[in-house]
DNA sequence: TGCGCAAATGACTACGTAGTCATAGTGTGC
DNA sequence: GCACACTATGACTACGTAGTCATTTGCGCA
């Protein structure tokens, strides 16, 4: 029995007689015999596995990150993670990542140096920016509207009565955080609304209850939109030790739809994102028309907490 | 220039002549050449590559996953990610991992059956349980000492006067919840305490939301231990739903040390887990000292929380 | 200038698979 | 009973690397 006809059984065995076939997996079973898909990665010149560049910490990327997990293994694909908590780890990463020769690269991180990336560009490896608008026109992307999520919002705040409002930021580098202010302070004009732009710092639950200790140190406007739901989460739990309540004294929302927007002890008005869609986007890009370049942009939905109930 | 010597310049630069490799070096530059890991790792019959079962969904398992990730890339490897959303996925999963001639497999599910284990037995393929207890004696294991955790959280509330108590796990079959209630029921039985087992059905926000409901409708006991962090919140916001709030009408605890006990709309007395040390541990085990079948089980400490603050 | 030794380099092979092509086997129809 | 079509199988090769062994180069020293 050759080797060639093992391999049929194993890769295509519609092409072996049933007899010959039972003998192989009697054999293999016997012998302890697993396939090798690492020659078979070498020969075929394509490895069925997904690398993914994740930022390590932050509630929102751990949701993302199990959803792409869960995804590619629906679609026989494996998943290589890359999380890194120092955006300078990003650029050694980058060339392991480049050797293993993966099907394709999700790029999720908002401090990812598209410079870092041209390792990868000569290995011709699929890549998609996912919720990474600085990449927008350099590399495929597939990113929430996060302006028009939060023009949603401010129309939703301005709807409810606010007259005044703030936008608490994460990291005021990042794009994504310029687009949701964008789109807050936009909208917000239109309706005559200021908006100033205050920054938390990081996109955490601590830098939000700190910042909220300054925001109560001043008068607190109508509204305050927040740039991401955990922010969001140190805000109200911070506001809350000085007294402060939503929607009492005033309106508060976030941005991302984390689960735990759904906690009753925050209860918060959100903009959820589609996020398995714009992961099955992700993936589809990567593993059905790697050539197109395109830019998609879904948008998002509010999600109606307590945070903002007309009390 | 012969491959031989740019395989070196790669593998072993020390072995070649400075100027030899600088061409080299620049010939690869220029030529777009990245070394291939996929055939290194035929040859080398290594992978670097680390995988990782675990279940898709639950804080505490997110956070697990970023801590492997980060320590692996620290010690040079990767990490194949694979998590599931049901247990009968997990056999056609290990099937796969056993395929990709890993260094080493994390098994990280309450749920995973030993015996769906035996395609990756056959490849020797080092192995260790995480967080597993069940596994215990039939594989090399890192555990959390559940036990002696719930052991010091009952002397915890029995020491602030609790005198009658329940306890609210996760799943009844897993091994996990089996011994955090032993722990539980055998100290508070010490002191004279009875510990009635009642199961939220899963270890989510939301099953720990619905019990709180059934608890409620009974006569709540002094202290409430929960056999999860996550689900304990579910239970903070479904008592305090019903007017309950601790430390005010009752003592809870929960398990696992989340980042949200922190948070402080729940500010959850807690064991909490080394998870850094635990991960370090498996780790080690798998790339150092595989071929030792150990049983490693570390203590954790106690996060003492305003739920049981003696008000 | 020649010799010898160490360092540097090159030729070659195996890792385990999948695809190509050739060959053996199995019926089928006349 | 024979030619023919078709299926099943086998022999062989390439994928890109790392290690073995042989060869060449460079250099110090006599």
């Amino acid at each position: 029995m050759s080797q060639a006809t093992v391999a049929r059984v194993f890769s295509s065995p519609e092409k072996v007689a049933d007899a010959t076939r039972a003998k192989v997996l009697e054999a293999a079973d016997r012998l302890g015999y697993v396939p090798n898909a690492i020659a078979r990665s070498l020969k075929a010149q394509r490895t069925d596995i997904i690398g993914a560049i994740v930022p390590a910490t932050g509630e929102y990327w751990q949701h993302v990150l199990t959803l792409f997990s869960g995804q590619l293994i629906d679609r026989g694909r494996q998943l290589l993670l890359f999380s890194f908590a120092e955006p300078d780890e990003v650029s050694a990463v980058i060339e392991t990542v480049a050797r293993y020769r993966l099907d394709g690269l999700i790029a999720a991180s908002a401090s990812l140096d598209i410079s870092n990336l041209h390792a990868v560009e000569r290995t011709e490896m699929p890549v998609v920016a996912f919720n990474q608008p600085a990449a927008t026109g350099l590399l495929p992307s597939v990113t929430v509207d996060n302006e028009l999520g939060m023009q949603d919002l401010a129309d939703h705040v301005v709807a409810r009565g606010a007259q005044s409002a703030l936008f608490v930021g994460g990291v005021a580098t990042t794009s994504t955080d310029q687009q949701r202010y964008r789109g807050a302070a936009s909208r917000l004009g239109d309706h005559g609304v200021a908006c100033p732009y205050v920054e938390a710092g990081a996109f955490t639950y601590e830098a939000g209850h700190k910042v909220a200790g300054h925001l109560a140190d001043r008068d607190l406007p109508d509204a305050v939109l927040v740039g991401s739901d955990e922010v969001a989460f140190g805000v109200i739990d911070g506001l809350r030790e000085r007294g402060y309540e939503a929607p009492r004294d005033l309106f508060l929302t976030g941005f991302d739809g984390l689960p735990q927007a759904r906690w009753a002890a925050y209860d918060l008005t959100t903009l959820e994102q589609p996020t398995a869609l714009l992961v099955d986007h992700a993936i589809s890009h990567l593993l059905d028309d790697a050539t197109a370049v395109s830019d998609t942009v879904v948008p998002g939905t509010i999600r109606q907490g307590r945070t903002t109930d007309h009390a």
